[in-house]
DNA sequence: GTGGTCTAGACCACC
DNA sequence: GTGGTCTAGACCACG
């Protein structure tokens, strides 16, 4: 449920992890109310320092997304999944803009992106 | 010539450099023979520190895309064209396609995707 | 009777427990030779988990302040009146003088914290 | 100019440096522009660990307070002044207030509180 | 068991 | 030199 945490992308890791709790969110595996893994489990399921995952956690209640309940763990507010499927859209599409702006400041053409763009979406969604 | 160079975007400024300077290259800007700016101009015209230009042209003449030459400044190799040609749409798609994964991974549909890739695609290509 | 716990304040939920009752005995709504409600009781009137409220009557055992009785419950002390009280007013007083500390030492002036103080202790008794 | 630092208050090192820190701008220690006390400087003045210092930034830097330079330190912003008095009027009114808040619901008369207030502030403001 | 805080020490990128 | 990130491991308060 949690691949793809990759300590040589350039993204720390903590952000990372934000990102992959809000998708997950987002994408309703958990629900208002429940409570996300510890932090200690979910350092294990992603091969991270419990640390890391702490100030994760702690960003994310900064954000609103979770809430912690003493002695019992960090619980999704209500606002979470409102949130994180905003936050889902606005990263993806920030990371997507942001090197399209690239390849047009470096003169490829729009036929050139449009190739890429287009075989590379057809790969990753071809196993729907 | 040299837009877009951006302190926060979190890829590394002499990175960023590095990238511009290869596309400026790629795209016959400079030509085999001639000689870059020396690393105080192109600092100035980039709005960078004059450390982050020598460290990115130190890179670059590790890659072999330019040669220093003693008293006079850093040349652009034979090769560099050809180089520059290949690392330009490599790097780019790279960037696009690891975009592209983590939407995919994130469960936005074909649809959303597309339709985020084509209206970004419009708007930066339009003024063509 | 119990109002007043709050989990977001800083101070321990059991040591919050602890003040309350010290009050309430130094008030004479506890009696020596008095029962203290039981744990699970305490613990609904207050709102809060039964471990913390036995933690807090540990501590007020440890005080002198109540015993336990086998079988029965935790008795008011002979001695718990008098202990209260001067704690009452040495907790509370501990508590002001830390906070006007903080207001001499960042240079607030005397004339705003006495206002600050006037204001709000006409406020708190003004339903006197 | 940082004293008061005290690991056994109740109040977390990290945001204990975090108040200091606002005191001091509001009192114009540090004007706009200028940098703060490196993070490894600072965490020596306080004497606290450099990880301690680095959170407490960190969290000033998201209340926009002071913002990182590459490289270079972290500057004063220009609403830091302004965000700080605020800030520092908030910080120690509610300390006050809540202090307060507990001895009006402990049954304290107007005339005892009154009496403890007065003496402090006496006290702490003598000197002046 | 939970999260929160703190320390120590490391490595990195940037100026 | 600077801040930013990460790890490892400890202790505490709370349930």
């Amino acid at each position: 449920m949690f691949p793809n945490i990759d300590p040589q992308n350039g993204i720390p890791l903590f952000e990372q992890v934000c990102r992959q709790v809000k998708f997950a969110i987002a994408d309703q595996a958990y629900l208002p109310g429940e409570l996300l893994p510890s932090v200690r489990e979910m350092a294990q399921k992603m091969a991270v320092n419990p640390n890391t995952v702490a100030r994760s956690y702690g960003e994310l209640q900064r954000e609103g997304i979770i809430e912690s309940v003493r002695g019992t763990g960090m619980q999704i507010t209500a606002e979470a999944r409102r949130i994180c499927q905003k936050e889902r859209v606005r990263l993806i599409q920030e990371r997507i803009v942001s090197a399209l702006q690239e390849a047009r400041f470096s003169q490829l053409t729009q036929e050139e992106v449009t190739k890429i763009v287009e075989r590379e979406i057809q790969r990753l969604w071809k196993s729907k």
